[in-house]
This record gives structure tokens, sequence and C-alpha cells, in this order.
DNA sequence: GACTTAATATACAGATCTGTAAATAAACGG
DNA sequence: CCGTTTATTTACAGATCTGTATATTAAGTC
């Protein structure tokens, strides 16, 4: 791996969220990144191709760091769903936080034919698929159900704080989190 | 009012669901509207302004809808509060439903000073207030917490239709929606 | 030291973007 | 019927966009 591919990626990712994705150009990512055209276009072919990488890179760093996170703590089943939650709250804490990528590159992109448009669906879809796992350990009577209402819930939460940074949605949909989760688990 | 500045408002509002804000020249937008540039930026002046107007004509008219689905409803506060999920099913059912404009006007214009930005928080704002009066009525011991959660659940299940149609999210936010709504009350 | 790969600077092609100039044509109210 | 508003056509300015051509310069590698 070239280390001027990971700094255009570093940088795009950062461009991307916080000027938007389409409002950014490769020129400017190149000249924050110090490097040139010829070196971005050899590393990703296509500025399509380089969100692609963005948007796959993102989404490993938050599936590693939350598995990681749940896995040193060693709960019950039920305990883990809801510090799942903690560890949503926390991460959504961090100052470079600004949004789910995925849900802003598929507003961004709402062709469903579009390759970013599918990736992002397929992220969405993976995400709720984790959930329902965890729903399912837990032993929820409709895993899937509980894991689209929770997923509604920390990506409407995810939407609040990109909206007003210190919202206090985390905190919030937690609070929910636990209802929805105790509700379900009861019969 | 001119004819033609509402052919035009109508065209650029589908234009900015189905291809994005920042995908949409105003090229585009003058012949799909069968005008031309001359009109659009006297009645608009700049791009920026349109997209202003165009969110707020949704937004009012979304209220208005909302507003008059539950006034013909003489219910209880409580089961009005219930009642306002199922309408929102109802405009998520719509076929030209994309995706709420304020949250995907948020997604492509990130950065908080921007005019398109501060209209959209301003938007979400108000539809917290409107559930919190809701909530209010109904007797929710924390109506603005309520209003935050219900919120959530709602743009959740509008992201997750607007990223794949057909996925019931709507039916699925109803349902958490009454297991939060009774756990408010009950106190 | 010869050879291959990676990165550089510079320049440009071609398309598209927002916004405007200027002159003309139609509509309409008095 | 005259004057004013409204809309239209055509053309263009100037910026920015993605992507490429070309030629040069390191940087490793055998």
């Amino acid at each position: 791996m070239s280390v001027l591919r990971e700094k255009i990626l570093n940088v795009a990712s950062d461009l991307f969220q916080t000027r938007g994705i389409n409002s950014t150009g490769v020129d400017t990512i190149v000249a924050v990144a110090g490097t040139t055209k010829m070196t971005l276009y050899k590393h990703f072919q296509t500025k399509e191709n380089l969100i692609l990488e963005v948007l796959k890179r993102h989404n490993q760093e938050f599936r590693d760091w939350l598995a990681e996170k749940l896995g040193e703590s060693s709960r019950t089943p039920d305990k883990r769903l809801q510090a799942l939650f903690d560890y949503i709250e926390e991460w959504m804490a961090a100052p470079e936080f600004r949004g789910m990528p995925f849900l802003k590159a598929s507003a961004e992109f709402p062709n469903e034919e579009n390759p970013v448009h599918r990736l992002s669906t397929e992220q969405a879809r993976q995400f709720r698929q984790y959930l329902a796992s965890l729903a399912q350990e837990a032993g929820a009577s409709d895993a899937e159900t509980l894991a689209l209402q929770l997923s509604m819930l920390i990506e409407g939460a995810m939407l609040a704080e990109q909206m007003r940074r210190g919202s206090g949605a985390a905190k919030h949909a937690k609070k929910a989190a636990r209802v929805l989760i105790e509700a379900a688990l009861k019969r």
C-alpha cells in the first residue's frame, strides 16, 4: 500500500464529510493531500471509485471498532444489545463526527442504479443484519423487527446529531432503545 | 403568482428529489420546465434561493397536509399522537416519495453556516416542536424527550424508505412508537 | 550501473456550471 | 393605442469539473 494512497483516502474522507461529496473536486483533494491528479487517478481510476473506496474503508473501521468494543465486554446477550448504544453514543461524541457517511452518500446519489447508492444501501443492510444477530442472541421474539426499529433509532440519532452538534440525540436514543428491547424480550 | 414560477418550482422540486440538488443544473431545470434561464433568474435571483424556496414550499405542504389530517380526526390527545404515525405512513407510501427534502438537503450542504443547511435544521426543529406539542397535549411526562425520540423514529424510517422502497419501515416505526408512547404516558 | 516502477510538473481537452448582456416579442392595463 | 411589464432568444463570460497527454524526475531493485 502506498503512503500517498492512504493520504488521499484520508483527505477525501475528511473533505467529503465537511463539504459534501459532490461539492468536493479532485483538484481540492490533491491540493490538500499535497500530491497531483495523476497520482490520484493512478490509484483510483475515477472519482466514483475513490468515493466507493472511502465508503468501504469507513465502514470497515466502524465495524471493527464496534466489534472490538462489544468483544471485550463479557456481558449477557441482552446487556450487550444495550451496551451497543453506549458505544454508538461514544462514536457519535467524537469531535470529528459529521454524520454517517453511507447515509449522506445515499442522499447525494439518489438514483438507485448508481454504484455509490447501491453500496450505501448494502452497508445499511449489513448494519441491520448485525443488529439482528445481536437481537437473535438476546432472544428477541422477532429479531428482524427489533433490528429494524433499533436501526431507525440509531440512524435518526445520527441525523439529528449531524444537523445540530450536541443535540443529545444519542442519549435519548439509548433510553428509547431500552424500552423497545425490554418490550421485545418480555414475551 | 406567475404560472411559470410555479412550474419551475415543481420541476426543480422533482429533479432535486430524483437526481440530487448539486447534480441538477439550472439548464436542466429550465429545459424540463419549458422556459429559459432568464425567466428562472428573474423569479429566483440565484440557484441557492430557488433551493430555499423549494424547501419552504415542500415543508408548508407537509405541515398543511398533516394538520388537516389530524384536524379532521376528533380523537383523544393520546390517540392523535399514534394516529400521526398512520398519516406518516400514508405520506411515505405515496409513489413520488423519495425521502424528506430537508434531511437530504442537510446532507448535501453540511456546512453549518450555509443557508440551505440552516433552513433544513430549522425545519427539523419545527417538526420536533410540533411533535412536542402533541406529546404535551397527550400528557407525556417529558414531552420534549418523547418528541425527540419519535422524530428519530420517523426520520430513521424515512431514511430507510428512501434507501430501499417498500422497506416497510413506516409500519415498524408505528409499532415502536406505540411502545414508546405508552411508556411515556404510564407515569 | 542498467532497468523498472512510482511520482512529479505542466498543460490541456472537453464538458458543464452559475449567472449575465442585449435585443426582441408578446401581453396587458390605462 | 401607448407604455410597461413579462417572457423569449441567442450568445457569451468566467469559473470549475473530470480526466488525460507528455515528458521529466526520483526511487528502488537486480
